[in-house]
DNA sequence: GCATGCAAGAACATCGGCGA
DNA sequence: TCGCCGATGTTCTTGCATGC
């Protein structure tokens, strides 16, 4: 037992990197004790076999499980009664795991004499040790990027990049400059500790992922200028062909919705489409690698923090040949995009791209995107006011009990999401119903065929004819907007209180669409912050609010000839269903889908008044049509998600993503109770990547656990509601046309695409934001260049 | 045998949750 | 809103293991 203790290189002893827990293996510890300690060796091998079990089995003390575990186990606990600073190892494992787990202190102490564990604070500084490699990882691959560059690699292992996407952490915990200590007391500073003090400000999460979709090989090249400049306007907004594409992922989502839940179609779910395939498929597949990089304590509402932020994610960024930084993906959601860019606005006077925080390409992220389209649905269509009348949301709600939606989408997104494709499903049912004149949903239709490939015609054409009731094509105002070639007179631009033509992305919008100043305002110039501004509507002057409240419309003749009720449920389904394609597209990591429905999103955010994600939105169309160089054009499009668990249709926002790393070191932190210092922000943060390989190493190779293999589903069956909300439904004929019907909260809904485009704006807009984009460029060479 | 470093224990300041 | 309770992190002291 002396020399098992003394041996330095022994696998008993503690304070192992992360590197060397994942070689952690029983059998080197059994050899080890077998060669030093021959007797106890033998004593605790005859005291856990039989004769019987070691015959049939081998070292077994029970027929399928070895004894060496349990061996390791009582030797590890003996050699740490004789050397408990040496011989730690296990107790070490053991005491992250239940760190981990959230076990208190005095736990940590009662198992420290019983030679379990460590106590509480050698935990904490073995933790403290193994945290500190939480992003070697990254730099492996930044590492393998620049031998790569260099020539010295040509593998197929190094084909894709890496991403990183970051959040604030919105509210809870927060950061703030520590208090003085020195100024209490000259003599003896007290023995004061840096808590951090609630404050407004939110720290920032990150993580990094590895590209999967390959795209080294494609050419670095930054575009000049003038290529920028000569961006069709085309490319900004949905073409015929794009239609055409949705049309057909819309077709295929009603497929699924019928043969979900019509009885007589359900035996055609094998036949359908349940993943669009594309030509990333199956990377799409894979699992995706994510290294959590921490908490940075920066309030990013202030540009020197923002800089401070970048300049920390450049120590990722991997080095070219020619000395110019590889530039990486940096997704943020869209108010941390635009403060991003200002970051790199403020530092544009760099005279290399290092200093101009050049590494770092500002991308928006698209769970963040359908949070914000879900809002604007919710804002129109779910009003607390409409409880009564049957078939409209907060009805629909309050009926079928689903409690936890609310209207505001960033609090409850998964339950309003799940709603409002219940919601639609069941239209979709109701207008499958009404196109087959089905009176129940276990009717037969008429003309029903009897072979299956008949029936796949059947299915098509039903679908076909609900979405030729829906489907509103976006081309009537494309065509609009690119044929509007009226000359911009200069006075047409003007905007502000200044007069000026100049936009910057520190705007605000006027809801008063006939404002005299044009609609938009600099923030500078209203005095303003961008956090006085309200998420709603805004008025700049009392005049412009009553202007628009004191507006009301005089029913029309085509009012009382529209069937409200009927457009109501139409628009339901419409938003439902695109709602629907585009967690489709993501799930499946469909590049092409997703940066298609980008193009149909411009248009949502003009007619909503999202500035900044109009800005956004066009910075990423004018990215992908060729401001950047082609390799990030290939990684804009097809490394926009992550799949954390792998497998088909299971791909998730980059965001989302972050939004359970951010969950997971949430619920870590609590464990602190509140008492919150810069090392244990980082402890915890960081131990969300360390503890997930540390906490898979323990579980097979040293608690020899095999993990169950059958995976559970958070979905839930809404077949019974589905059926009740049809039954509930079917004398409201919601699709049979009733002129003249409404619901009292929506009286004047109607199923039209958007209402207030103005081509000409719109265009002039597309225009002045693709010139800006150059004029950055040229000033971003030109500094270089100086 | 001695110097050094580390871990455990004790004491204290502080925080969040809960109930009055 | 306030006080109590139970929890944590930090600092200081003590004692032991380790290495020379």
């Amino acid at each position: 037992m002396i020399c098992l203790c003394r041996n330095q290189t022994s696998p008993f002893k503690g304070g192992k990197t992360v590197e060397e827990i994942g070689e952690f293996d029983w059998e080197k510890q059994f050899t080890e004790l077998s060669e030093q300690c021959p007797i106890l060796s033998s004593v605790l091998i005859g005291a856990l076999t039989t004769e019987k079990s070691v015959h049939h089995f081998g070292l077994a003390s029970k027929p399928c499980m070895s004894a060496k575990p349990v061996i390791g186990t009582l030797v590890s606990i003996l050699a740490f009664q004789r050397k408990p600073k040496s011989m730690n190892y296990f107790q070490e494992l053991n005491s992250v795991q239940m760190w981990l787990a959230g076990c208190q202190r005095e736990m940590f102490n009662r198992l420290n004499h019983l030679g379990l564990w460590v106590g509480i604070k050698g935990t904490r500084s073995y933790l403290d040790r193994i945290r500190s490699s939480y992003d070697t990882e990254v730099f492996k691959w930044k590492t393998e990027i620049c031998d790569y560059l260099l020539g010295l690699r040509s593998d197929s292992s190094v084909s894709g990049a890496y991403t990183i996407p970051y959040a604030d952490s919105e509210a809870t915990l927060s950061v703030d400059s520590f208090p003085s200590s020195a100024a209490s007391s000259p003599q003896r500073p007290p023995a004061r500790r840096e808590y951090f003090q609630p404050q407004m400000q939110q720290p920032n999460e990150g993580y990094a992922a590895r590209d999967r979709v390959p795209t080294l090989h494609l050419s670095d090249d930054v575009p000049l200028p003038e290529r920028i400049k000569t961006i069709p306007l085309e490319n900004y907004l949905p073409s015929e062909m794009d239609e055409v594409d949705l049309r057909f992922e819309l077709t295929t989502i009603v497929h699924r919705i019928l043969c979900e839940y019509i009885p007589i179609l359900k035996p055609l779910a094998n036949a359908i489409n349940w993943h669009i395939q594309h030509r990333y498929s199956d990377v799409s597949a894979a699992k995706s690698q994510l290294v959590p990089i921490g908490v940075l304590d920066k309030d990013e509402s202030r540009v020197s923090d923002t800089i401070d932020i970048l300049e920390e994610y450049h120590k990722y960024v991997p080095l070219k040949p020619n000395g110019q930084p590889f530039k990486l993906l940096l997704h943020a959601d869209g108010l941390s995009v635009e403060r991003g860019n200002n970051a790199q606005n403020a530092r544009i006077n760099g005279n290399t791209a290092w200093k101009q925080l050049q590494g770092l390409q500002m991308n928006i992220q698209e769970w963040h995107k359908r949070c914000l389209l879900l809002q604007d649905i919710f804002d129109e269509m779910y009003k607390g006011s409409s409880g009564r009348e049957i078939g409209t949301l907060f009805q629909l709600k309050n009926y079928f009990n689903h409690r936890n939606v609310t209207s505001n989408v960033k609090q409850s997104f998964n339950h309003d999401e799940e709603f409002l494709e219940f919601a639609t499903n069941g239209y979709v049912v109701l207008a499958a119903m009404h196109v087959l004149n089905m009176q129940s949903l276990n009717d037969i239709p008429n003309s029903f065929p009897n072979t299956e490939d008949k029936q796949m015609h059947f299915l098509h054409d039903v679908s076909g004819k609900i979405l030729d009731m829906v489907f509103l094509s976006t081309q009537p105002y494309v065509k609009h907007i690119l044929q509007d070639q009226s000359n911009d007179p200069e006075a047409e631009n003007e905007i502000c209180v200044c007069r000026s033509t100049h936009q910057d992305p520190g705007m605000v919008y006027c809801a008063n669409k006939d404002c005299m100043f044009g609609g938009w305002f600099h923030l500078d110039c209203l005095g303003l912050e961008e956090d006085d501004v309200p998420d709603g509507n805004w008025w700049c002057s009392l005049e412009c609010k009553n202007y628009q409240h004191g507006k009301k419309k005089r029913a029309t003749v085509a009012d009382n000839l529209t069937d409200h009720k009927k457009c109501y449920a139409l628009r339901v389904m419409w938003h439902g269903l695109n709602q629907k394609v585009r967690r489709d597209a993501l799930r499946e990591n469909d590049g092409k889908r997703i940066i298609m429905h980008w193009r149909f999103d411009l248009l949502n955010f003009y007619e909503h008044n999202h500035p900044k994600y109009f800005h956004v939105c066009h910075q990423l169309l004018s990215a992908i049509s060729g401001a950047v160089s082609p390799r990030l054009q290939h990684s804009l499009t097809w490394n926009r998600t992550v799949n954390p668990n792998g497998g088909p249709g299971k791909n998730l926002e980059m965001d989302l993503q972050m939004e359970f790393f951010n969950k997971e070191y949430k619920e870590s932190v609590k464990d602190a109770a509140g008492q919150l210092t810069e090392a244990t922000i980082a402890r915890h943060s960081q131990m969300v990547g360390v503890g997930k390989v540390i906490g898979s190493v323990y579980e097979k190779q040293v608690a020899s656990m095999q993990r169950s293999t059958v995976q559970t589903t958070s979905t839930p069956r809404r077949e019974s509601d589905i059926i009740e909300f049809v039954s509930m439904m079917s004398n409201e004929e919601i699709f049979t046309t009733t002129p003249g019907r409404h619901f009292k909260s929506f009286p004047d809904v109607t199923h039209v695409l958007f209402k207030r485009i103005s081509a000409s704006a719109f265009r002039k807009r597309l225009i002045r934001l693709r010139k800006e984009l150059a004029n950055h460029r040229e000033i971003t060479i030109q500094m270089q260049r100086n």
